[in-house]
DNA sequence: GCCGCTAGAATATGATCAAAATACCGGATG
DNA sequence: CATCCGGTATTTTGATCATATTCTAGCGGC
């Protein structure tokens, strides 16, 4: 699984729970820049630039690295550089069936296992979400958005779909970021509501076609940035 | 993309092509561990084992057993330690969901763009696949039956859902050794010769259900043998 | 314009430290 | 008296770091 749940947290009362390793936090700070921030398609990532800017060994970021390299978050760069990849169009239309293959599937798992307390987790998510568009930040709009997505999906409870899912939201995040970066955040419809209203009423299919269509929609945006504006 | 292709063979003329790097090497050689070999489903990786083994390093067999986590045919065993995930039927299902929204695809691709000199080689490989069964050598029939499909999917030119495939066929190997290890390689159909057929007469709907149903035979194979046998 | 040189970055090693698992031992108990 | 349990010591293994080595890219001289 992407986000290994090793080390995730155990029961707060015994207090002998222990902090992840440097490696697996390090990866997390960077697979965040990737998704969110810093790092722009394209741009190239060093070694010692991440040992500096993050300062933690050398070995934790080796590691951290060849992680996200698998996951294809990062790609080498031929001779020993490594760097954030460029979604060409050919990718795009792989990455859109791959999505529509999925993530449907995933939400439609998750309509059937959630919880209330999940459907509201998800609602204040969402209303963070909207806030931030609102506020045009477009930084959070890209946590908030991604956290939804996953919140969903780990409701499955299918953590080999659920790893698919988050390499491809890895794949698509900078490109993403540069649509946001480039429309700002006004325009940026999504289907959450329609698959709320969905979980609430506990329908999998229509939960599995809100999500579809969202996948869709975000999966144009990007379209649209990539292929020449007007012609 | 898994087998990331930066190190791949160049120019045999120019005399300067690189040797990949050792964390390249030992990800390979444990990947084939996994895949066709002393890994079995279940049983536990140390690092200093391999390092011992394959006498390397530790920090490339650190780096490339991320790196295998991370696509899935290893796992963290909760503290530290790392094994060869074995499959539960939920899991399983997931796999079947997968493979059979993604290599049928690929091979549709594949199909479409497949030159004769692959072809051959396909056919080639597929011949030594059906010797291997013949002889009832089991490691031999993995490696053919892997090459084979890896082999065809790489002609779509499609690295994303390749990659997505690679960790599909990463997380079954080592139950489809067990499977192999307990029913020999008798009874072991394969679809190959529709999917060439099919390839010839150029067809890729044709190919890419040859591929379904080959891939939906190798998951039966192995829910078999995870079923209770008799009940 | 081409070639060798230098600076800097990545790779790889081995040592060191910390944590976990296993082996071991002594006492209590049936 | 044998056995089982709990806790401790040992030993195995993982994590991290500092460092040596190798390679690449960029630059200046020819």
């Amino acid at each position: 699984m992407v986000g290994s749940p090793s080390y995730e947290r155990r029961s707060s009362l015994n207090a002998d729970f222990h902090k992840p390793p440097t490696h697996e936090i390090v990866y997390r700070k960077i697979r965040e820049m990737i998704l969110f921030g810093e790092l722009a398609p394209g741009q190239a990532v060093t070694i010692q630039g991440l040992v500096t800017d993050l300062d933690a060994g050398m070995t934790p970021v080796r590691e951290a690295i060849r992680r996200l390299t698998a996951e294809g978050a990062l790609q080498f760069q031929g001779n020993r550089r490594v760097s954030v990849p460029e979604l060409t169009l050919a990718q795009l239309d792989e990455l859109a069936f791959a999505r529509q293959a999925i993530e449907p599937q995933l939400a439609f798992l998750a309509a059937q296992k959630i919880t209330p307390a999940a459907i509201s987790r998800l609602e204040s998510i969402d209303d963070s979400l909207n806030a931030a568009v609102r506020r045009g930040d477009v930084k959070a709009y890209l946590e908030h958005n991604h956290r939804f997505h996953t919140t969903l999906y780990e409701q499955a409870e299918a953590g080999i779909l659920f790893a698919i899912a988050q390499m491809l939201l890895l794949r698509g995040g900078p490109s993403l970021r540069v649509v946001c970066g480039r429309l700002g955040t006004n325009g940026l419809p999504d289907k959450h509501l329609q698959a709320l209203s969905a979980l609430r009423s506990g329908s999998p299919e229509a939960v599995a076609n809100a999500i579809r269509d969202d996948v869709n929609q975000g999966i144009e945006q990007i379209r649209m940035t990539l292929s020449p504006p007007g012609v």
